[in-house]
This record gives C-alpha cells, structure tokens and sequence, in this order.
DNA sequence: GCCCTTTCGAAATGATTTTTCGTTATACAC
DNA sequence: GTGTATAACGAAAAATCATTTCGAAAGGGC
C-alpha cells in the first residue's frame, strides 16, 4: 500500500470506467503492473465493489429524510427484529446504531411528502416502536461516495498532491 | 423508461463490472439493444457515474460522526461561505441543509475520536460556528449508494419481482 | 393494408482486459 | 563485493469485451 496505490484508488473513486492503460499513464506505470495492483486490491477487499451511481431526480427520490429512533429499553430479539425489518426497506439507505441520545437514524430517500408518510406506515405496521422522529433535508448540498484517503499508511505518507 | 430499464439499473446498481453480453442475458435481451439502453441513461444522465466503492476499514476510516450545525440568524455571506469551507473536507461525505431545529447536517468519517477531534478544530479554525453538537454512531448497520427504483415512472409499474 | 418509427439481433470491427514471458530493481546473507 | 531470492516492472501476445454496422421484426397511426 504505498503512494501509487492511493493515486490508483483516487482515481478509481472518482471514476472506475477508465481503461487500465489511461489510468496507469496517470499514476505513471504501464498497465500491467497497474492492473496487478488494482486487483490486489480487489483481493484484498480495499476495493469492495464497482457500481453505478444513479441521478436521485431521476429516478425519483429527491427527498431525504433523517429518522430519528429512540427506543427505551428494549429486548435483544426486538433489537434483532428491528434491524430485520429496517434493512429491507429499499428507501431506507443508509442505517446507523447512534451512542447519545438518539439510539438508532435512518437515512430515508422518497418522492415527496406523501410518499414519506406512506413509508412511514408501512415501516410501524411491521414493528412497534416507541419514539420517532423525522427531519427533511431541504437541500444536498455534498453527497460522496470517495472515502478520504489520507488516513490509510500511517508511515510512508509524504502527503503530496498525489 | 420501461421494464427492462429499470431492470438493467437495479443489476449496475448493485454490480457494474458485468460485461453487456452477460447483463443483456440477465434482463432477456441480445447484447446491442441492451448496450444502447445503458448508452441513453448515461447521456440522459440517469446513470451519473461509474465509481469503485472502497471499504471503509481498510482504508481508516471506520468511524461515522453525525454533526448538527445550528446557525442562528447570519449573513447570505456568511452561509455561502460556510458551504464552501465544509464541503472542502474530504472527511465530510455528506452535507445537507435541513428543516427544523438543527440547520445543517454533517456526516464525517475519520479513523478515531482523537482524528475528529482534530478534524473539529481544523473546522473551527477556518470558519466561526455557534452551535455545534457530534453524534457519534457505534455501528453501520446498512449503508447502500442504490436508490429504490419502484418510484420510477408513475404509469407502466406493474411491480414485479423485476 | 401500408408507411413510419422504434426496437431488436447476428455478425464484424475495434478496443480493452488479462496472460505470458523476460527484465530490472531491492534486500539480505555470506 | 558477489550471489541469490523476492518483488515489482514492461512489452507483446492472447482472450475477452465493447461498439458499430447492417438488416429484420414489431408496434402505431392513417
């Protein structure tokens, strides 16, 4: 894991359709040993997954709503069946255990409104709970996927442009 | 936008290295025909980019920290100001303007408490902010970059398992 | 029925990925 | 210094895949 490999992940991160060849020009290699390291990488699961990333307007769900869950005391097996239900809902796309007050947010992407208040229903048909609360995003104004990189290798940084 | 469409997002949603010929068998479809619907939702801009996802452990960046920003009254210039320092960071991954009592919601990545704390002062020192309140979550339960697509297009749903 | 438009599929072309092979650099023992 | 092992490199061949070309089939209006 050393300079050369943050360069490719960079890249990578920003933008996978790159043919090997172009992306080893940029990191300054030939595209063997280039491609050698993206699938070491691959191998060793730094790399997760290639995707694609689609328009939220598009497809209909502009909307984000942050839900915020405070649950008391409650059994191990409802935990268990709470996270069990919350995952399988396509809207809720991203699902966090919280320290503090809070103990569990959601991140929630619908149409509009309405179609939050039917999620809504649809999410406390299926399990009981005790305090919700929810918050509108009136605007995103960052959403990235690219994990900051200059946390990797605590040694070997030299932290330069690259 | 019909069927297929839908059908060929869900698969580069989850999965974007598939080569055409093998996606347009999944979907029931020759390779052509199915490389040019994928060609049209990229200049559509559906499909906005084509990006690798890395995992978060692997490259030290393994906790999440929800911060609410509460701002008071301030300037336009103030607030232009502010959106343009925050979303500098590549430690922030997600910035949005909300409804509500917070004002602005931050989700930060960083190795450790010690790295947000760090992260913390670097923010402050670039921008005065009133009142600021960290959230630390103690897990991910899910975390997905696919957006539902049963919202799409209103009429021709007939809602499969597609 | 006929024309127009759109979508499809098979095959050819061109580009890219992946493998193969030989070379070069680095480190370590002696 | 010399020898040897290990790891990384690069050029070129092979295999795979994306993209184009062409013609055929399917729907929609008149």
């Amino acid at each position: 894991m050393d300079r050369l490999d943050r360069k490719i992940l960079r890249i990578l991160q920003e933008d996978s359709t790159l043919a090997v060849a172009d992306l080893a020009k940029k990191v300054g290699l030939s595209t063997t040993p280039c491609w050698r390291r993206i699938q070491k990488m691959e191998e060793d699961g730094v790399i997760r997954r290639r995707v694609a990333l689609l328009d939220p307007g598009k497809v209909n769900t502009k909307v984000t709503v942050f839900v915020s869950i405070r649950t008391a005391s409650h059994s191990i097996e409802w935990l268990k069946r709470f996270s069990e239900v919350v995952v399988e809902f396509p809207e809720v796309v991203e699902f966090y255990r919280m320290s503090g007050d809070v103990d569990y947010l959601l991140r929630v992407v619908v149409p509009d409104i309405g179609a939050y208040d039917a999620f809504y229903k649809r999410l406390i048909a299926k399990i009981e709970i005790r305090d919700v609360s929810s918050v509108f995003a009136m605007e995103q104004i960052k959403y990235t996927t690219q994990l900051p990189l200059d946390y990797m290798m605590i040694d070997n940084q030299k932290s330069g442009e690259d």
